[in-house]
DNA sequence: GGAATTTTTCTCGACAGTCGAGAAAATAGA
DNA sequence: TCTATTTTCTCGACTGTCGAGAAAAATTCC
């Protein structure tokens, strides 16, 4: 708000404006952006046509319309103006992802992680491998990569482009921007920072006044996301270490060697801890399969009393954990994603009990949860929303002014 | 962001930007507003000129500077342009201060909350006494105030200026938009969002990237308020329910009724009852004097087991607390103001074991903690800023192009 | 088939704002 | 009194938005 203000600033806001119209709904006439926008069709005239110089944004003619008149030309996003490139980094597998500039998905694959050779350096060789195999599976030069977004979870610097902390590769950092320096443009992002960022688009519609949400990723380790709403349709998200936060002094160590986290109880491993009955202090496990989760489920719903409340105790530690969230940014919905859907039967009763403990909760009422097991679309999503909105903001900054800038 | 721009809102934009840095740096001559603003010469001269015609700014012929060669003229804020009136509910009195558009205070007085009559009813009465009796005292019409900043400890809605739930009114909702309709524009604010405010300010100097500090306002009942710095000068703060928040499911009733909030523990009444050894499901004291307090405190110093295990457990409430937020919001130099600072010593081992338990404090280092025990001063710094810049901002978007409309 | 109607897109001149450069003003020193 | 110096003010150029009306391109009516 304070920095110097002036005409040129005016046309990039106003640019930025018509492109996050055409990204939110799609392909829209001029007078369908004109009345979106606001601004006077005059404007839009002037700022379609330096897009379409700069080969930003596209006609297309409508077949028929119908009505009579003169038929409404579309615009668009120019499907080869670009391409984005987004890395899933999970514990077990990395998955990459390319799609275009109007966010289609072109092509797909996952590379499984090394167990054996579990090294940062190992890691980036194959990340580096990973990446150059997606432009040659699609004959695509790099220089049309106009950014890499990779999601890992774990604690992220994302001025820097840095993983600062994640249950992979624990306290060694690795610099993304810097390692992949012969990319354009490099980020990096909480996972489920994007999973909240998703579930903030698919929900913007019913707009009022700036409204919040979270996001709740249950599986091996546990991830918060918050999206704040704005009137204006900006969604502005941040990840909270929410999976690290004390939960209780209990003495259950967790796999970031600190005792009383949320995930030494309510991760995937500190459930099987609980269950099994082994000493809460002893190291978790690396990584737990989705198997032998179902199997303590299955006793659990059985009746066998250890694993009932290995189940329960861990939805406590979200309850609190969450009711706590609630008291410090106020009441919102949340939706929960990941593996730990599945078990939502047995975690309910302790989340519950978490919740009602709690001021806010007393005052505002219990707060809506819903579930969404698909996680992997919804990091997809909140991938290409992102990717492509920085990439629309930085194009309304610098001005095509050259002539067919792009190919 | 995502909204319409046009030139009108350039120089809107502009306007504001030279009354902060006329608000911030006190009076600058035309080349000085130029230099820090970064808008050319000609641009300020417009800017000041339709300022001035609006009477907000006047001009301040420099004795003499020294130097050779025309001397500067200063601008300034024009004092009588307007006034402000801020009023502090506390638990035992209500203060009410003058001051001018300038910030300078004009007057101040202390009205005694009426404990024989704790009715909302009476209260808003006394409340519109006060003011009316402000005006009187300085012989000042209502129309030339500005604005009625309140503040309180509590839960607030600042969108309706309503006081959701306070420590003294517990759910008596108190709507003071609604019931103060006679001003031209009332806002309330949760008192410790104002003294982390203030407390931007006055760290604001050493700027960078946006930084965040934390104020925790320790005394009968515990507040926390949040400030982040941002590069261009703004100062955005939001005050979470920390107090509130949950602590353990210990059983403590806190006199909002819920159990196991941290003021429950830390806050003075739940200190005097842990020292005390009173049950602690018993309601807790509706006041408890200070002196009261310094009398255990003595004790403790003095080697008093259960009232040093009081302070301690305090401590260890806030420090859990803390090490939460910082979870959550991440690192960052925490204040602590307020009368509960004379027992920092006593609360201060408590408060250190609890923040080294977390992840974040393992991996970032214990925060910077400091002390400001003058809490009144910085209620009221955050009180006259915020609210000359929100008056400031109005100002700038509501073009004055009117001739002579102050007086 | 051609004119009238309708709807959309494009274009032109007016207006608001910022900017750079240089003129004008006001002082100190020679 | 004249010159150098510093600050403030003013003018014309430039960029951008806006409203109104012209131009374009279809359907419908006759």
């Amino acid at each position: 708000m304070l920095t110097r203000s002036s005409t040129e600033l005016v046309r990039q806001q106003n640019s930025a404006l018509v492109l996050a119209a055409l990204r939110r709904q799609g392909a829209l006439s001029h007078t369908e952006l004109s009345a979106r926008t606001g601004l006077a069709s005059a404007t839009v005239s002037a700022i379609t046509a330096e897009l379409e110089r700069g080969g930003v944004l596209e006609r297309q003619e409508q077949a028929s319309a119908g009505g009579r008149g003169r038929p409404r030309v579309l615009f668009r996003q120019k499907r080869d103006y670009g391409h984005i490139l987004t890395v899933r980094i999970s514990s077990d597998a990395v998955q990459y992802s390319l799609a275009d500039y109007a966010g289609m998905l072109i092509d797909r694959f996952e590379e499984p992680r090394q167990h054996a050779d579990p090294s940062t350096a190992h890691f980036i060789d194959a990340l580096r491998a990973g990446l150059a195999k997606t432009l040659q599976r699609s004959r695509l030069d790099r220089a049309r990569v106009l950014e890499v977004s990779i999601s890992s979870k774990g604690i992220v610097d994302p001025a820097s482009a840095t993983l600062v902390w994640s249950p992979v590769f624990g306290l060694d950092e690795i610099d993304f921007a810097g390692v992949l320096g012969e990319w354009r443009s490099v980020t990096l992002s909480n996972e489920t920072l994007l999973v909240a960022h998703a579930l903030g688009l698919r929900a913007e519609p019913a707009s009022g006044l700036t409204r919040r949400l979270a996001a709740l990723s249950l599986g091996h380790s546990v991830g918060l996301g918050i999206a704040n709403l704005h009137a204006t349709g900006e969604i502005e998200v941040s990840a909270p270490n929410f999976g690290h936060m004390l939960h209780a002094a209990d003495g259950k160590v967790c796999r970031c060697g600190a005792q009383g986290c949320i995930e030494a109880s309510a991760g995937f491993y500190g459930i099987l801890r609980t269950a099994f009955e082994v000493p809460p202090d002893t190291i978790p496990a690396k990584f737990v399969p989705l198997a032998e989760m179902e199997k303590i489920a299955q006793r659990a719903r059985q009746g066998h009393r250890m694993s009932e409340y290995a189940f329960r105790q861990a939805g406590l530690a979200l309850g609190q954990g969450l009711s706590r969230v609630l008291s410090l940014y106020g009441s919102m919905p949340v939706t929960i994603t990941g593996p730990g859907t599945r078990f939502l039967d047995l975690l309910s009763r302790g989340l519950e009990e978490g919740l009602r403990q709690s001021q806010q909760v007393r005052l505002n009422g219990m707060p809506e949860i819903s579930m969404v097991p698909e996680e992997a679309t919804l990091v997809f999503e909140g991938h290409v929303d992102r990717a492509l909105t920085r990439i629309d903001r930085l194009l309304a900054s610098e001005r095509p002014l050259a002539e067919g800038e792009t190919a």
